[in-house]
DNA sequence: GATGAGCGA
C-alpha cells in the first residue's frame, strides 16, 4: 500500500514543476575593446562609423564589412577602442541610435582565433641530423 | 539596395 502511495506522488511531483528555463536574458559578450556594429545602412561607410564612434573613445580601429566582389556593404562592422571603459561608453552611447537613417545595435564582438597566420602549419616539424 | 537581424579576407 505505501509503496503504491509513494509511487502515486512521484507522478505528480515531476508534472507539478514546468521545467526552469536555464536563463531569463544573457549578456551579449563578454566585455572586450571590440565591438559589433549591426544594422548598419548600406551607405555607411568605415568613415562614418569611426566618425560617430570617436564621440565615446579614441576609435583604434573602424571598418564596415564589404562584399569582396559587389563592393557593396553588408550592413554590419566593427569598431575597436583603445579601452575597455571606451568600449562601454561606445555601447551605452551608439546601441539603438540612429544612423544614417537606421537604428544601429552596439554589442561586444566575438573573440575570434586567428588573425593572420603567416604561416599557419609546416609540412613537417624540424628534425636535427646528426 | 527593396529596411536586412547579421560577427570581419
Amino acid at each position: 500500500m505505501a509503496a503504491v502511495r509513494s509511487g502515486f506522488r512521484r507522478l505528480f511531483s515531476i508534472s507539478a514543476f514546468s521545467p526552469p528555463p536555464p536563463a531569463a536574458v544573457a549578456p551579449p559578450a563578454e566585455p572586450s575593446t571590440n565591438l559589433f556594429v549591426s544594422g548598419l545602412s548600406k551607405r555607411t561607410t568605415s568613415e562614418g562609423l569611426r566618425e560617430v564612434f570617436s564621440k565615446f573613445g579614441q576609435v583604434v580601429y573602424a571598418r564596415v564589412v564589404t562584399d569582396r566582389v559587389s563592393g557593396y556593404s553588408k550592413g554590419f562592422g566593427f569598431v575597436r577602442y583603445a579601452t575597455l571603459e571606451e568600449a562601454a561608453e561606445g555601447i551605452k552611447g551608439m546601441d539603438g541610435k540612429f544612423l544614417d537613417g537606421w537604428v544601429i545595435f552596439a554589442e561586444y564582438a566575438r573573440p575570434r582565433p586567428p588573425q593572420s597566420p603567416p604561416a599557419p602549419q609546416t609540412s613537417e616539424p624540424p628534425s636535427f641530423n646528426q
